[in-house]
DNA sequence: CAGTATCCCTGTTGATACTG
DNA sequence: CAGTATCAACAGGGATACTG
């Protein structure tokens, strides 16, 4: 058997100390919630309620302020809002105003924003895979 | 050039009008913020504050209470407790206490628990792909 | 050592109503 | 149509102190 108290399970690229797997280099070596790190500026992206339905949304293509409120319909329009503003400023997002009345504002993702696709897939794949792992908690096949 | 306005831009697997790369399934269809989609079980997962660090050092191997506590001076035993219990309750960990004085228990991430390594990697990875692209918002390559 | 119990403060969310 | 303003309700997190 391997000693098992200390140099953890099935890592192989130790060093210092650290899997270099999760933490590839020293922004991940934090003992603090530092918003500078890439996990808390990944999770900063697509935090917050309604943000990941949103994103969704929009990998689908350009959305209109009212196309995004038709798709969501119990999102009110001040989360709503709030969302487009914060994702603009990260620049996740591009507005394009049409001048005139009614005004209409089209949204759509920046390069940076479709960067977020992976993860957004990632997050579907681990989810499912916890799903199905708790409820398969005793049994392994049917009956 | 190809139509912008709906089909959307780069998806090649979209049925009725989903991109089934990000929407493999029903779940995914929700609009709203269902507990039951795969994409918020695994946001809850390493949600709140501290999560991601805390997994971080049960992905090293086990740990005790005191050993976390060491890791992340600033977590409150409070806050520490809360999340330990949660995840426990989500089996992704497991406890196991040494009976006697002074208590001692070791904490250690179930086979759920480590599913979760491939998001902790996807987050640094897109978290450093934004810091990259933001970073480099005007210029491309240095003066 | 390993927690739990309080208290408080702040940020987030949602409902409703109003404006350009 | 595309938002903003205001307010009420709630949950999350931290400081401190206490217990088995």
């Amino acid at each position: 058997m391997v000693s098992q108290t200390e140099p953890a399970a099935g890592n192989q690229t130790v060093s210092n100390g650290w899997d270099r797997d999760l933490v590839p280099d020293t922004r991940g070596e934090t003992r603090h919630p530092e918003p500078t790190c890439p996990v808390e500026v990944a999770l900063a992206a697509v935090g917050g309620r309604w943000t990941t339905l949103l994103l969704r949304e929009l990998m689908h293509g350009p959305r209109s302020f009212g196309q995004l409120r038709a798709a969501l319909p119990a999102l009110s329009a001040k989360v709503l809002s709030e969302r487009l503003t914060r994702l603009a400023l990260d620049e996740l997002i591009e507005c394009r105003r049409q001048k005139g009345f009614p005004s209409h504002t089209v949204y759509r993702l920046t390069a940076a924003g479709q960067t977020l696709k992976p993860l957004l897939i990632e997050l579907y794949r681990t989810g499912d895979a916890l799903l199905r792992e708790t409820s398969a908690h005793c049994g392994r096949s049917g009956t």
